[in-house]
DNA sequence: GGAGTATGTTTGCCTAAACAACAAATTAGG
DNA sequence: CCTAATTTGTTGTTTAGGCAAACATACTCC
């Protein structure tokens, strides 16, 4: 009767499917890893040594993974060679905001090689932010060598996307509302195109190359001009939900507050955490978060300091209840955040812990976000790679020259 | 630098892997279907004829389906074999309580074909739940037919669970801190015996068999004596997170109210959501659900029906969160919640609405849980039919005679 | 420099899924 | 009732891919 909501039955596996499989484990290793050899492979695949040989051979034929002799000796036997992610495999990163487009070039091992960002006259729309991205793109394109080959490109995108068909659904900053983002960038540019909320790529980025890297359950919370966003991971998997919308962290109510947040709901974590209420009492009108950094953890004044106290407070309810709720092993904090970390990290933990389920407390770990301005280049990237590497022998990279 | 606590390294396949991969997904889908036939099993699979014959044959051979003949036709060409779950698999459900402990018998298929219920006298120890547990099982078995075999026993444990050793952590109402009763049963009975929290369990048992079969995504949310406990199931499996006490749904603060839930945390749902009030109001002091719901549903005091409209409205606060962050295709209210539910379901549903995500909101069902009394026992015994099924062919069974 | 050890490489093996051909059991249509 | 069409079950063969064994190689230790 509801067959159309229920789950795809789940898929038998043949004899194809086992390399694919196979050919992913290790990939994911490698790039995780940045360098690892292939007896550390065998060991954590428990696969045989053979067949390690097998697929990391098929990767470099493929110009996935490259081999090399190890520089450094790990003991008696013989030297196992070590093996790493391509550097001529590159995801383009682009994320459009109100003010301006970021294009960025990232490689398969998360280095960010190339990033341009244009300013933009006031609310662009969608078609604009595309034009202006597919431009970055071939003028980076054309600055790349001609040894390069493409994934695709990410879309860190803020506001809510449907994942399913790369649109967006609706964008408040920047006012676009079912803007076919998606599906317009890969026609402009002839490249797959990957949409995702920017928090949710932001959470994916800490997981795989910032501070909580290896972590199987994280909560990622972002504080920036536009308010809170998050995302999750759960059992190693980002937080989605049924139709994608998941992992809205920001819109969650911890208060009887009345004060409203951005998309108007009360009492929410967003409603009671903002960057702009800190700016306006500090006087600092457009300014960047080192600015409002400085200036609150150098803060002296009562009224400031005891606005910031109330923040933490609020901040540290929003993430008791996700750590009730997720039971994570790191809560990540970025952005405006970390500004209300670094200024009394001691009393955030502790009201955190104090209100929420002991056991699931006891454990976590409350971290700043370490990749910073990068945060959303290496995330979005992760979403043409993540394609690749569900199926490295069938994905298809795009060539240059 | 913190290896002990990040995933274990994914692992590769090989073709045992495949085999069981296969057997497992098969037999899933014979028990959930209750009964399929075997051309519908290589259209759900993708895997070849020949193959789901082989599968098949095995489950059969190692006694976990059985094949039958079709009874009606459906349609043009050679009809196919019909493949349901065996009747002779048999696991026992176990729910210790204050006042008493249940014991059920419950066939691979989910039917529940024994039960039995001892009142235990005030606050058991551990050890006289275990006790009398392990002598309702021999009894129970003792009443079986030779033929049956057990695949184990699930406890549905009101109270945190370290899944990975079978060891209560705390059980507020019972009273037990750290009490071995996995390993104890274990020994007792001589079988290998599973616990998890007693929500997570009813959110399992309505997502297998209840109102939310065949979701992937589902909240559940129930009510008792002791306080609202919560399950979540995200993109098919049950949230647990890192150490395995996620999905603590009651204890998620909702409000700024000092009011306390049974956990000394304020402003939560369970603070705010209590049946306890409720009966007291009314003056019912041991009543039965069913008592309390007939009381509710024919409220005329004014009094009485604010209180139970301020109820609602915490409640659908709280959703409002677990839709926000879930994304969930069903949330699912089992117990006294119910009674709210079916008080005013206009009124829940569109609160809940109101202060969710709409783009998550959209499409979200609100249901009652539907298997009532047999909740636990249903949910209990697919903690050993979880393992069964991961490995039909490896898992032991253990025969009667 | 020889023993010991761990890894890389090559060869043939084995398992389980796929495939093809045929048999069987049904419906449809006259 | 008989035949054609269709779908499914069955059997024997093929094939992909991981594994084990045997051997080669490169390192440490004494």
């Amino acid at each position: 009767m509801e067959q159309g909501l229920q789950t795809p039955g789940p898929k038998g596996q043949n004899r194809e499917d086992v390399r694919q499989h196979n050919l992913s484990t290790v990939l994911r290793l490698v790039r995780l890893s940045e360098t690892i050899s292939r007896s550390q492979l065998t060991a954590a695949t428990g696969l045989n040594r053979s067949t390690i040989s097998d697929l990391v051979a098929e990767l470099e034929e493929r110009g996935l993974a490259t081999e090399t002799e190890a520089l450094v000796s790990s003991g008696v036997g013989r030297p196992s060679l070590m093996v790493s992610p391509s550097e001529n495999v590159v995801a383009f990163a682009v994320h459009p905001e109100v003010d301006a487009t970021t294009v960025g070039a990232v490689t398969l091992s998360g280095k960010v090689i190339a990033k341009e960002r244009v300013l933009m006259s006031k609310s662009p729309s969608s078609g604009d932010s595309e034009q202006t991205a597919a431009k970055l793109i071939s003028k980076i394109t054309a600055e790349l060598g001609s040894e390069k080959r493409i994934a695709g490109i990410g879309v860190a995108v803020p506001g809510q996307v449907r994942v399913s068909d790369g649109v967006i659904r609706y964008a408040p900053q920047l006012g676009w509302v079912e803007a076919a983002f998606g599906p317009e960038l890969s026609q402009l540019t002839r490249l797959p195109v990957y949409l995702d909320n920017d928090a949710s790529i932001g959470c994916m980025a800490e997981r795989n190359f910032g501070s909580a890297k290896g972590f199987s359950d994280v909560v990622f919370l972002f504080a920036g001009a536009g308010g809170i966003g998050g995302g999750a991971i759960v059992d190693g998997k980002q937080l989605r939900g049924a139709s994608g919308y998941g992992g809205e962290l920001g819109h969650v109510r911890i208060s009887s507050s009345t004060q409203r947040d951005y998309s108007g709901f009360q009492g929410t974590l967003e409603a009671l955490v903002r960057r702009d209420d800190l700016l306006e009492l500090l006087k600092l009108y457009a300014a960047t978060d080192e600015e409002l950094d400085r200036e609150i953890q150098t803060a002296k004044q009562p009224a400031i300091r005891e606005k910031i106290y109330e923040q933490i407070d609020s901040l540290a309810d929003g993430m008791s209840n996700f750590v009730t709720i997720f039971n994570p092993q790191a809560i990540v904090l970025g952005g405006f955040l970390t500004s209300l970390f670094n200024f009394d990290s001691g009393r955030l933990i502790e009201r955190m812990k104090a209100n929420s389920v002991g056991a699931s407390a006891e454990r976590v770990v409350v971290r700043p976000a370490r990749l910073g301005s990068n945060l959303l280049m290496v995330g979005a990237a992760e979403l043409p790679f993540e394609m690749l590497m569900r199926d490295p022998a069938g994905y298809l990279l795009e060539s240059l020259g």
